[in-house]
DNA sequence: ATCATACGTTCTTTTTTGGAACGTGCAACG
DNA sequence: CGTTGCACGTTCCAAAAAAGAACGTATGAT
């Protein structure tokens, strides 16, 4: 299977990860997430190759996760923004956030930390069930095919046996 | 930045991202979440180079999020299982799924359903903050530096003006 | 004129990946 | 005993992608 390949899979995971699944585009996606608009900050914060930046860059436009606004004429200038569907990105950072600053934090503890608007208070991402909303953890998910499965792909026979 | 600066990188962000940031670890973790065991398993569904699952393995073993164990003797084999740090990146694999299902799934729809065995019903996982228990969006939330940050990484000055 | 700014592209070298074959240890078959 | 098959990799070479530095372009400020 090649990157090119990747989007026609049968399986979200590996459809979202030949938008998202490259270490360059996730760092991008944590600098939109933070504020940053404008091709010169995201290579002076990530010292991103220009060269990659820009292929990144023009490939999450493209996939319609950012979209390109112009803020100025003469000179024509551009800067990067998420749309509604990169904002649904969210709680994959999150998520990602939350196991480095479980599992990855320096001794001195985590870089950065969340305030809830709503309540007020700092807070961890939780992943619940949106049916009962209790704390999903692996063990107690049981998946099985959906419509837009297809025989013999991301899911072959009984797949319940990663316990342990 | 290189690949092997990103851990040491003052961000939750980019030191997950030094583990599983790459197209062929997420693809591994996700069959690893659906009972996929053994190298040539993950080899034929994955279609990935046994070089390139070789290495990624092992850096999986190396981070701690998979184990090696020995599941037979003469000829010795092993297997790959999930730790529990490796469980805990069950957000992680669920929110990409989630982005997928809502995005990118074909006009057939979604091609994998998730029941919860806590309450029995097929669920969509849900993003939600630890202290109130509301579903978090990204223009909900404030962040600020924490114990673990370093000046002029990450973060720098305001940065909530993402929105729009 | 000269410099600075913002957003890229071009060029060359280094690193990573794809693809196929080979190596190892052992068991089962004829 | 020789052969086949399996599980788990490693080795080798060609192709693709990334790093690093310089160049291009349009404009406005000094």
């Amino acid at each position: 299977m090649r990157w090119r390949e990747l989007d026609r899979e049968a399986c979200s995971v590996a459809r979202t990860v030949a938008v998202i699944g490259d270490r360059w585009t996730l760092l991008v996606l944590r600098d939109c997430f933070l504020g940053v608009r404008r091709f010169e900050e995201f290579q002076a914060r990530l010292g991103i190759t220009r060269h990659v930046l820009a292929d990144r860059l023009r490939k999450l436009v493209k996939a319609g996760v950012l979209r390109k606004v112009a803020y100025e004429r003469r000179p024509l200038r551009h800067e990067y923004r998420l749309t509604d569907k990169g904002l649904d990105l969210y709680p994959v950072l999150m998520a990602i956030v939350h196991f480095g600053d479980v599992h990855l934090a320096g001794r001195r503890g985590r870089p950065l930390l969340h305030r809830h608007k709503a309540c007020g208070k700092l807070f961890d991402p939780v992943t619940v069930c949106s049916e009962c909303g209790e704390p999903l953890h692996a063990r107690a998910v049981h998946v099985h095919p959906g419509p837009g499965a297809r025989r013999g792909e991301c899911i072959e026979g009984g797949a319940d046996g990663w316990t342990g």
